[in-house]
RNA sequence: GCCGACGUGUUGUAAUUCGGCGAUCAUACGGUCCUGUCACGGCCGUGAUCCGGGUUCAAAUCCCGGCGUCGGCGCCA
């Protein structure tokens, strides 16, 4: 459509083609208002029944809300039309009906649970709300892409069919690969430690991971996005530094670039930019404060993992984003590299937000034997992972990194109710389509 | 994987405790009136108790099974 001009470029004294969806038709009898909706907004179109062509009127008034209408006329100046400007039809095409019963409301009149909206994701995608929310979602990919590579970083995809698992294959969804067994990967993980063993150095990726975990939460996806990053010849406390960094511009950007979206989500007003050094606080000192706030039941120890109800209560009593390093050697994975003076704590730490947690990372174990060692300490059988474990004798930089949930971030950042609110079509233990 | 809650027209809901009136209201849909609506409004109308079994004079309501949805925990991004 060559000659189409959009909603929110009609100006008077144009002849315009608009075409677009219809949000509403008012008919008031002698005259009638019917509102046509693209991306750019919305313009109304005038019916003076008098004045016009009583099969154009017939024709255009006839139609049922979210059919597709192309109408050309010419536009007019108009104080009382909502956007200062309506157009008088001359002539009107139906290019696709719409049944009259729709299974969602576009126009947010009435409401529609969750599981309707994803059953129906192209017309809750015509309601504003959900629109903004994934304005924004792209928005904050596009800001990510720009700060990684501000920060020097090489963009890189890595396999998602994979042989092996990153931790065990209790995890991962099966899947055959030609006869052979195979999974689909749960994190780009060791992937990225070789690339940043590589002449690449400092790596990020934007892409999908996959979780075989049967959880039914409003923060658990099994296919997620995730926004890692892996640096050589950096250590923890630099890779939190980045972090730290990276998610400050990205709600800078969205700060800068989306008001409209915000004001849609009735966010404007509160909006804000983190505010920079995070605290920083040990692991010991975490169960320590949940344990003085006395929500767990049983106080914790070193090496139990924070509880749900123990990570919300920190967050509440800490009120921001913040950092748990530290983390005891036992719950952190083969890769993750201890602290030189002291094989009990490691270089492991997670991002929180006060709700939920964002990031994992920590400094990489780079020293063959002891990487080795790590292995057989978890279980895992060494000559599974030779591709990745060889590499550690070409001349293995020290490096660290992290991932973050990129819809978590997003339902973070914009107080969503659900993570699925933050995915187009997720996929939960039960949905799979669409 | 363990545990819990919920399931009513197109959509969102009320009534469910303590079984009992023609199953509420909004929205949508159909009809009708209306020349400045902007969640347009007025009047009239169509339309539903997830499926199967049981208890009872009587079941949306109680019981059992199934299916579906949502959530809590574990685990994690």
């Amino acid at each position: 459509m060559r000659d189409r001009t959009h909603a929110a470029d009609a100006e008077p004294g144009m002849e315009a083609t608009i075409a677009g969806w219809v949000h509403e038709i008012r008919d008031l009898g002698g005259i009638a208002f019917l509102i046509l909706r693209d991306r750019t907004g919305r313009i109304q179109v005038k019916f003076e029944k008098d004045d016009l062509d009583d099969e154009l009127v017939e024709r255009g008034l006839s139609v049922h809300r979210e059919s597709v209408l192309q109408v050309t006329g010419k536009v007019f100046e108009e104080d009382r039309a909502p956007t200062g400007v309506e157009i008088v039809p001359d002539s009107l095409e139906i290019v696709a009906e719409a049944d009259p019963e729709l299974p969602l409301d576009p126009s947010g009149k009435v409401g529609a649970d969750l599981s309707t909206r994803l059953d129906n994701r192209t017309l809750d995608l015509r309601r504003a709300e959900t629109r903004a929310i994934f304005e924004i979602r792209s928005a904050v990919l596009e800001a990510a892409r720009d700060t990684f590579r501000e920060l020097g970083g090489t963009e890189i995809t890595t396999p998602k069919i994979v042989a092996t698992g990153t931790e065990g294959g209790t995890e991962l969804f099966p899947i055959t690969y030609f006869g052979r067994e195979a999974f689909m990967n749960q994190s780009p993980q060791l992937f990225k430690q070789l690339l940043a063993a590589s002449g690449l150095e400092r790596v990020f990726e934007i892409g999908p991971i996959f979780r075989a975990e049967e959880h039914n939460t409003p923060r658990h996806l099994n296919e997620a996005t995730s926004i890692d990053f892996e640096s050589a010849f950096i250590d923890a406390e630099e890779a939190m530094d980045v972090a730290e960094t990276f998610l400050r511009s990205v709600y800078q950007a969205v700060e800068s670039n989306c008001q409209d979206e915000l004001e849609t989500l009735g966010l404007a007003a509160d909006f804000t930019v983190p505010e920079a050094d995070f605290p920083r606080i040990t692991y010991e000192e975490a169960i320590q404060r949940a344990n003085a706030t006395g929500v767990v039941d049983e106080q914790l120890t070193w090496g139990d993992d924070l509880p749900t109800e123990a990570e919300k209560a920190l967050g509440e009593a800490i009120d921001q984003h913040y950092f748990i390093t530290n983390w005891p050697a036992e719950v952190k994975p083969f890769y993750i590299k201890d602290e030189d003076d002291d094989p009990e704590v490691s270089t492991g730490f997670d991002l929180n937000h006060p709700r939920m947690e964002l990031v994992s990372g920590g400094q990489r174990e780079h020293r063959y034997d002891q990487l080795v060692e790590g292995f057989e300490a978890q279980g895992l059988d060494p000559a599974a992972f030779d591709y990745y474990t060889k590499m550690f004798k070409y001349g293995m930089p020290p490096h660290a990194g992290w991932g973050m949930g990129a819809e978590r971030l997003l339902v973070t950042m914009l107080d969503l109710d659900n993570i699925r609110e933050a995915v187009l079509f997720p996929r939960d233990r039960k949905r799979l389509s669409p």
